[in-house]
DNA sequence: TTGAAAGCGCTAACAT
DNA sequence: ATGTTAGCGCTTTCAA
């Protein structure tokens, strides 16, 4: 049976409080008292039931990071991972525990309710697939600190943080025209795909600040994956006038992209430039690797944990914005001579 | 304020004691008092406060994935998390809760000990690459509910499982000699890569037994990534006498194999055959879809799970066991016409 | 079938 | 500077 802080307070001859206020750094106890508390400790090999004493505080020191984990999750969706990997440290820093459950929207609700007045946690990250009009009522109604991973598309009371998407766009278009490219195409998913989009309007918004018109059929909707990046390429090749660089809303799309265009024979980046989003593996492996606009998912998660710890000390904050910032890494598929 | 036993109690005009009874599910409770509870739980919103009754119990109802999680390992070991979420589902489905804690090697044995002590879990999944003799040593000696995801390479009392790498290679191996592959060459990681090695003694065991031999430069190990992949494939393609299948140790490798045969001219499957380990996306993108020995890392975890679980349950059973079985996924890589 | 009361291990207000 | 004691919210034993 493990020691508990009767044994302590016995082999030290002290009280039990007293023996709390050693543990807990008092300093109101005398150096030799300390150190007979110590000495007790260490020969019972003491360790303090933190249950007991979360129990007694009334606090968890545990954050729950809410998701929806299905299978090959870890493949089609890294991201959720590297977010939770930033939430993990940033938690753990400050002496917090992680815990992970994953559940489908429908259920969210009625789970954290019940997480919450069970007193298992002090608050929640949530993943914004998980997030429902029900689950914002009743987070604003019980008052529950949370802080959620992605833009809501919905009215709503959340706290949230999430990665400027337009901005990434801009700075996407803003760079290939510095690099003298002058006629732009975009490939990326369909209307519903809300990433896609505000890539595209960043995109298309510094078209139209330097008076750039976008030629019919230099944007190109599919799916979001490498065949779709095959096929919308070569719709952009078959038409009279090309464009000298394609931005490619994500890294499936950029990699059929890149086969079109091996096969119609373009040179990389000399006749045309390619860019893409999020910095995945594929982008290095491409020859020639591609230039990436970035964003660390892995901050956007420690973010995400700061700012939920602070909600958590004060529950009236309220926190929208686009947080975390993208960075352009250059590499070979735009860097053209001139 | 939540309402807590008392209120319901209370408010049910009767005690404590029976409220519990009537949570917990107690024969010896008359229909008539069930009910008022019930109804009076309803009427004050009453979620039970699960620390305290945690405590009172001495159980936690929780697990934790014990691992180290540093930045990008998203992207660069997806296998990691896909066994986390195998992990989550079976303890979930068993009201068990999932922590989540990034550390070292060097810092889980302190770590573990106190979360025990601490009662703050009821046991572990510990990834094997923060495990070392001196965790054996603690937990062997504490005796913590624990599983070890991973084989350890050192004399030690875990109980762990792992996938059968040596059996996929087996796998790969028969499974080419089947389609007619006459001559086999391997290329992988270098020696200290632990499954690169088990995947390499299955193939040669294989070949072994149908009395092939393996000729000199067959077997190339190097980098695990995709230009040493490209660089070992061209070895191989250098000698007098070439394969006429490869067999890749990983991904990334199968991907430069890959380049270097197209740069070759050289047809996949008809002149050679491509194989490969772990169904990631790559497989699935390139041209022609490559063939891999697949193991299910979701399913891995879920076993983890049911494992710990039991461990939990009756401290004293041993596990050590390769419990996944690898699965062959044929695609066109090596769909040879006869 | 029910209820009183003694914990679970720790903290913290209050007294000394 | 130290000790006494009353909780924290629930379970569980034992008695009624």
């Amino acid at each position: 049976m493990a020691a508990t802080i009767k044994d302590v307070a016995l082999r030290a001859n002290t009280s039990t409080a007293t023996v709390s206020k050693v543990m807990n750094g008092s300093y109101s106890i005398s150096q030799a008292t300390i150190d007979r508390v110590n000495e007790a400790m260490r020969e019972l090999d003491y360790h303090p039931n933190l249950r007991a004493r979360n129990f007694s505080k009334k606090s968890t020191k545990t954050v729950v990071w809410v998701t929806s984990l299905e299978k090959d999750v870890s493949f089609s969706n890294p991201h959720m991972f590297e977010i939770m990997c930033g939430l993990e440290s940033v938690l753990s820093e400050k002496g917090y525990l992680l815990m992970v459950k994953s559940i489908n929207a429908k259920d969210a609700v009625e789970y954290m309710k019940e997480m919450y007045h069970a007193q298992l946690a002090d608050g929640f990250v949530v993943h914004a697939s998980v997030i429902s009009p029900e689950l914002d009522e009743m987070i604003y109604h019980e008052e529950i600190p949370h802080l959620i991973v992605g833009m809501p598309h919905f009215e709503n009371h959340f706290c949230w943080i999430d990665v400027n998407n337009r901005l990434a766009g801009e700075q996407a278009a803003k760079y290939l025209l510095q690099q003298g490219y002058q006629s732009l195409a975009f490939i990326g998913g369909t209307d519903d795909d809300k990433i896609t989009m505000h890539r595209l309007n960043g995109v298309l918004s510094v078209l139209k600040e330097h008076d750039l018109i976008v030629p019919k059929g230099y944007v190109q909707q599919g799916e979001s994956e490498c065949d779709s990046g095959y096929y919308m390429t070569e719709q952009i090749l078959n038409k009279e006038s090309k464009p000298d660089a394609i931005i490619c809303a994500n890294n499936y799309i950029a990699y059929g992209c890149m086969n079109a265009l091996r096969d119609k024979a373009i040179c990389v980046p000399e006749e045309m430039g390619v860019i893409t989003f999020d910095d995945y593996p594929f982008s290095q492996i491409l020859k020639p690797m591609l230039t990436v606009v970035n964003v660390d998912v892995f901050d956007l998660g420690a973010q995400a944990g700061k700012y939920v710890l602070q909600k958590i000390k004060k529950p009236n904050i309220h926190i929208e914005s686009y947080i975390t910032y993208p960075v352009l890494i250059e590499r070979a598929s735009t860097r053209r001579m001139m």
